[in-house]
DNA sequence: ACCACCGTATTGGTGTTACAGTACACTTAT
DNA sequence: ATAAGTGTACTGTAACACCAATACGGTGGT
């Protein structure tokens, strides 16, 4: 049996949804949830779950399975490769500084002195230590979320 | 004139076109380059700029028109209205601290502990604070037009 | 052997996005 | 009046995303 999973699609968000479902197996497998060699949902189970079409997430597996992440064993199912985690951590990394990269540059556009910046995320770093419970935050500005453990 | 704007139209991000342009001048409103009143860059020049079809800059002007952004006047061109900075005009404190959260809370369910994401964080700083101008990014496949500063 | 479940593949349709090209109407400077 | 620049408005083409339906072939439990 394959691990419990919650899938969401969002329609404002503007991306595919086949994109989407790819954007949080990496996350789940970042996380830890889902583990080299864990067995997915079925193409059908998960296409009924979030209610879209088979062919929908065939494709973000096949994408997934072209990307080195996934495995798909015809009769069998969808597996994660033996190197998932490490494959997605590489681009975890990657994402985490160009996604710090590009608020940074854009808070610095925005007028604040690197002094001020370097305030700002002091606070919101000893608010993130402070609070180990999952907030969601109110905007969805993450593209990819894949990544590992360094 | 209108101001020289810095357009950048990512082909890797999945989004369409028209709502990457859509967020870069709702970014240039919350961060003070464009004001009320400013008059855009014309249809033509935007799209000969970033080498996309016309019709696909009006289709984003069209929508910040009807979003109340913009307004278009047919000969002369297309310019802010008086209200799209209280408009799109949401606190930028705010969007910063929810931005960066967003990301470490991220990082942090990845595995990384405070102090790695205190590394992290600092490089990027270092990173940002030493190259005052807009780094394209790793991915090749970015078109980064626009004039620079005057 | 059977059957339920799995991935795989095909066909056809709809709506969105983006392109190319053309034409029209309006404003402003000359 | 003319010309150059502006928004506006069509046509047609192409690719992509998604859906619906159907069928084929492998795997594993009973």
């Amino acid at each position: 049996m394959y691990k419990k999973l919650h899938f969401q699609v969002e329609d404002s968000s503007g991306l595919p949804v086949y994109r989407q479902l790819m954007d949080q197996i990496r996350k789940y497998v970042v996380v830890g949830i889902l583990e080299n060699g864990d067995q997915l949902p079925s193409i059908r189970e998960l296409a009924s779950q979030i209610a879209v079409n088979p062919q929908t997430v065939v494709k973000a597996y096949n994408e997934l399975e072209h990307a080195g992440v996934l495995e798909m064993r015809r009769g069998r199912g969808a597996f994660l490769t033996e190197g998932a985690h490490a494959l997605v951590g590489i681009d975890y990394d990657k994402h985490l500084n160009d996604s710090l990269r590009s608020i940074l540059v854009e808070a610095q556009h925005a007028g604040y002195t690197i002094d001020q910046i370097k305030h700002i995320v002091g606070q919101v770093i000893d608010e993130v230590d402070s609070d180990p419970v999952v907030k969601p935050g109110p905007e969805p500005n993450l593209k990819i979320i894949g990544g590992g453990s360094p």
